[in-house]
DNA sequence: GAATGATCATTTTA
DNA sequence: CTAAAATGATCATT
C-alpha cells in the first residue's frame, strides 16, 4: 500500500514537487479570509509578499492536490504503517482515502461575530442558570458558604451549577444568593476596578479583534495583577478550604467574560502585539493574547473556506517538551499529535485523523505557516513551565508510529522559517554557557562580583574592545543605616517561615494581611511599601517573606550595549514580579545641599509614573517613610548597571526590615512583566523636580514609544 | 437552515 | 499523583 495513494491521481509528476507547491503559496490567496488591519500581514513577516493581491487561480492550481494522508510533499512513502485498519479515516485497500467530511468543520462566521457572540451566548446561559440548592446541601455546607463570604468566589460558582446533580430541586436560597452575590461583588469590583485604572472598560472591538503591542502588554499586566490577588485571597483562605484552585484559569475567565481579550479572531501567521521570543507562564496567557487559543489542546486550528468547501488548517501549536526531539540548531521539532488515549483508565488507541491532526496535515499540504509555543520546563518552579513564543514553522512532513501500546501516534515535522529573531535556539546556547559546554562570546570575567553574590555575574563586551567598566568595589547589599521607629517592633514568631492566613504572623500584619510575595517567591502585594521579616523575626532566611534578602535567583550579565555604555540583563528568564536584586551602595546625605555630581544614583525622591494606577494601600504606614538617596558609585552591586528606560521592564518597591526599634530601609527591584532571557533589565531614573532645573539632564536613548526624551 | 443547548476533547496546574 | 479547570468544536435538538 505504499503506492497507489498519489501516483495515479495526483497530476502529471505523480509526486508533490515541494518547490512548486511553496511556490504556489497557496495561502497567500485567502487573505481576504483573514482580515487584518492595514499593514499587517497575515504572513509569515520576514517573507517577501509582493503578490498578496493576486488573485486565486484556483484553490488548488496544477501540481497541488488535494490532501493525501502520509503523502510527504517529496513524494517519498512517509506511510509505514497500515491505515487501513481505521476504516471512519481511510479508504479500503488504502486507495484514495475518505478522510472527516470537510464539511462537518463549521464556517467561522465573519470575524466580528465569530468569537465575541459565542462568548455573549456562554455567558448568557451561565448566567440564566438558575442557582437552586435544596436545603440539604445548604445545611450540610454551612462552613462552606462561610468560606464564600471571608473569602472569595466569582459567582455562584460554575461547579455548582455546573455538576450538582441536585441542583434542580428545592428552592433558591436567599442568604446563600445573597452572600455569594456579596463575595461576588468584592472580585468583580476588583476587576472593574483594574479595568478602569487600565482604561479597558471601553476595549472595543477592534482592539478585541486585533491586537498591537501596547494592548496585549496591558492585558497581560491586568491578568497578572488579577491572579496575584486571586491568588493571595485564596492563599489566605487556604487553612478553610485546603483545596487546589486555578487562579490562572480563573482570572482568565474572568477577563475572557469581560471580553477583556485581544486578536480573538483567529490568524495565519504572526499575531500582532505577540513578538518572537516572548514568553509566557500560563497557557491562559497565550489565550488571552490570542497566540493559541484552547486552553488545554495543543493543537489550535480554524476553518477555511476554499471555494465551495471548507478545510481547517492548524494555526498554532504548543510543544510540551516532554518528547519533542529537536534538531541541533533548535529548528526542527517533531509534534505528536493529539488524542489516542483515554483519560479516565488511561487506555490507548489509535489516533484519528480529525480535529488538530487533521488541521495539521491539511496544513502540511497547504504549505501555511504554524505558530509555535515551545513549552520548557521552569527549572526555578517545582512544577511550572514556561512557554515561548518561537516563531513560525513550516510542516515539512507527517508519518505514523506505533507507541508502546501498538497505537498508532501521529507524527509531524515542524522545520522553523529562516531568518526570524533568536528564541528557543537562544535558550538552548544559554543553557550550554551554564553547562560549559559552549563559551560565551565576548566573556571578560566570569564573574564580576568575585563570590560576593549567591550567583555568578558575567561581564560581557561583545560590540567593542572596552574592558570593563570603570572601578568600583562589590558589595551585595545596601549599608543601610537604621531609621527609629515610632514602635518597637518584635519580629514574628513563625519558626517554620511566615505562611499565609497565618492571623498571628505581625508582619502579615504589617503587609495589610498579607504576605507580600507567592510562594514562588513572586512579588504579589501591588503595596508601594513591603515589610519584610527583620533581625529579630524568629522565622528561618528562607521565610518567604525574606525575599529582598536572600540574593541573587537569575543568573546575570552585565553587557556592553551599543550606545548606552554598561546594561544588565539576564541568561534566565524572569516572570513579573520576579525578584532581581536590590539597590546597594551608600546612602548618601543630600541635607547639605552639594550637587550630587554621579552617574550612579538612586534617588527614591525623584517623581516616578505609577505603575498601577491601581493602588491598594489602606493606610498611610504603607507609603514610604522617608526619602533615600543612594550612590553606588564607589560601592554598588550589579543595580548600578541598569540602564533608564521609559518603557522600563523592571520597577522598583521600598522594602523594611525592621527590628527592635530600628528600621532598615532597601530598595528591591522587580520584574514588571514576563522577561525573556538577554532582554536587557532597565527601570524608570524618574524626573527630578523641576526647581532644580536642568541639572543633569541627559538625552534618553531607550527608543521607545513612550520616550519622555530626556532623563536624569 | 439557523439558532441554541449539551456534550466532549484537550492537558495543565497545584 | 490526581482532580478539576475553561474553551471551542462538534453533536443534538428545536
Amino acid at each position: 500500500m505504499e503506492h497507489g495513494t498519489g501516483s495515479g491521481s495526483n497530476g502529471p509528476s505523480g509526486s508533490i514537487d515541494k518547490s512548486r507547491v511553496l511556490d504556489v503559496r497557496p495561502l497567500r490567496t485567502l487573505v481576504p479570509v483573514f482580515p487584518n488591519p492595514a499593514g499587517m500581514s497575515s504572513v509569515s513577516t520576514p517573507q517577501p509578499t509582493p503578490f498578496v493581491c493576486v488573485p486565486p487561480s484556483g484553490p488548488f492550481p496544477t501540481g497541488v492536490q488535494p490532501f493525501y494522508p502520509f503523502m510527504a510533499p517529496n513524494g517519498t512513502q512517509q506511510t509505514p504503517h497500515s491505515f487501513q485498519n481505521d476504516p471512519g479515516n481511510f479508504g479500503p485497500g488504502g486507495s484514495i482515502p475518505a478522510p472527516v467530511p470537510l464539511n462537518s468543520f463549521r464556517t467561522p462566521t465573519s470575524h466580528e461575530n465569530g468569537g465575541s457572540s459565542r462568548s455573549k451566548r456562554a455567558s448568557k446561559t451561565r448566567a440564566s442558570r438558575p442557582v437552586i440548592i435544596d436545603d440539604d446541601e445548604y445545611s450540610d455546607s454551612q462552613n462552606q458558604s462561610d468560606q464564600y463570604v471571608s473569602g472569595f468566589s466569582m459567582h455562584v460558582t460554575d461547579a455548582e451549577v455546573g455538576s450538582s446533580s441536585r441542583k434542580r430541586r428545592g428552592r433558591p436560597l436567599k442568604r446563600r444568593a445573597e452572600n455569594g452575590n456579596e463575595v461576588e461583588y468584592d472580585v468583580e469590583s476588583l476587576l472593574n476596578r483594574f479595568l478602569t485604572s487600565f482604561k479597558l472598560k471601553e476595549f472595543d472591538e477592534f482592539r478585541r479583534s486585533s491586537g498591537d503591542r501596547e494592548t496585549t502588554s496591558t492585558i497581560l499586566l491586568v491578568y497578572d495583577l488579577l491572579r496575584k490577588k486571586l491568588t493571595q485571597l485564596e492563599e489566605a483562605n487556604s487553612l478553610n478550604i485546603g483545596i487546589a484552585r486555578r487562579p490562572d484559569l480563573k482570572a482568565g475567565t474572568l477577563l475572557m467574560k469581560k471580553g477583556v481579550r485581544t486578536n480573538s479572531s483567529k490568524r495565519i501567521g504572526h499575531v500582532p502585539g505577540v513578538e518572537v521570543g516572548d514568553i509566557f507562564f500560563f497557557r491562559m496567557e497565550l489565550c488571552i493574547v490570542g497566540l493559541h487559543a484552547p486552553t488545554m489542546a495543543g493543537i489550535d486550528y480554524m476553518g477555511v473556506k476554499i471555494t465551495m468547501d471548507e478545510e481547517p488548517v492548524a494555526l498554532s501549536i504548543v510543544s510540551s517538551g516532554g518528547y519533542d526531539d529537536d534538531g541541533e540548531a533548535g529548528d526542527v521539532l517533531v509534534y505528536s499529535g493529539q488524542g489516542g488515549v483515554q483519560r479516565r483508565d488511561g487506555q490507548m488507541f489509535d489516533q484519528k485523523l480529525e480535529r488538530g491532526n487533521l488541521a495539521l496535515e491539511k496544513s502540511l499540504h497547504r504549505a501555511n505557516d504554524v505558530r509555535v509555543i515551545r513549552g520548557l520546563k521552569d527549572l526555578n518552579g517545582t512544577t511550572g513551565k514556561i512557554y515561548v513564543y518561537d516563531g513560525l514553522y513550516k510542516i515539512q512532513e507527517s508519518w505514523a508510529e506505533k507507541n508502546k501500546s501498538e497505537c498508532n501516534v501521529f507524527k509531524y515535522k515542524l522545520v522553523r522559517i529562516p531568518g526570524q529573531p533568536q528564541a528557543f535556539s537562544l535558550w538552548k546556547s544559554i543553557q550550554q554557557w551554564k553547562d560549559g559546554t559552549a563559551a560565551r562570546e565576548g566573556l571578560i570575567l566570569p564573574d564580576l562580583t568575585s563570590g560576593a553574590e549567591s550567583l555568578p555575574v558575567s561581564l560581557v563586551n561583545d560590540v567593542d574592545n572596552e574592558k570593563g567598566p570603570a572601578h568600583f568595589t562589590y558589595v551585595s547589599t545596601l549599608k543601610s543605616k537604621p531609621f527609629p521607629t515610632s514602635k518597637p517592633s518584635l519580629g514574628c514568631q513563625c519558626m517554620g517561615g511566615c505562611q499565609p492566613g497565618d492571623s498571628s504572623c505581625s508582619c502579615t500584619q504589617s503587609n495589610d494581611g498579607f504576605l507580600p510575595y507567592s510562594s514562588l517567591g513572586v512579588l504579589i502585594s501591588n503595596n508601594s511599601l513591603i515589610h519584610e521579616c527583620g533581625l529579630t523575626c524568629v522565622c528561618p532566611p528562607n521565610c518567604r517573606n525574606r525575599i529582598s534578602q536572600t540574593g541573587l535567583r537569575v543568573r546575570l550579565e552585565v553587557f556592553k550595549t551599543k550606545d548606552r555604555g554598561w546594561g544588565l540583563r539576564s541568561w534566565d528568564p524572569i516572570r513579573a514580579g520576579g525578584f532581581i536584586c536590590e539597590y546597594a551602595g551608600e546612602v548618601i546625605k543630600d541635607d547639605l545641599g552639594n550637587e550630587i555630581d554621579d552617574d550612579y544614583i538612586f534617588d527614591s525622591t525623584r517623581s516616578y509614573e505609577p505603575l498601577e494606577a491601581v493602588s491598594e494601600d489602606s493606610s498611610d504606614s504603607n507609603k514610604l517613610p522617608f526619602p533615600i538617596v543612594i550612590s553606588a558609585k564607589n560601592n554598588g552591586n550589579v543595580a548600578r548597571f541598569m540602564n533608564h528606560s521609559c518603557l522600563p521592564n523592571v520597577h522598583w518597591k521600598p522594602v523594611l526590615r525592621e527590628s527592635n526599634n530600628e528600621t532598615y530601609l532597601h530598595i528591591a527591584f522587580f520584574a514588571i512583566r514576563h522577561i525573556p532571557p538577554m532582554q536587557e533589565l532597565t527601570f524608570d531614573y524618574g524626573v527630578v523636580a523641576s526647581e532644580k532645573g536642568d541639572q543633569g539632564k541627559k538625552k534618553c536613548l531607550c527608543e521607545s514609544v513612550k520616550c519622555r526624551g530626556f532623563f536624569y
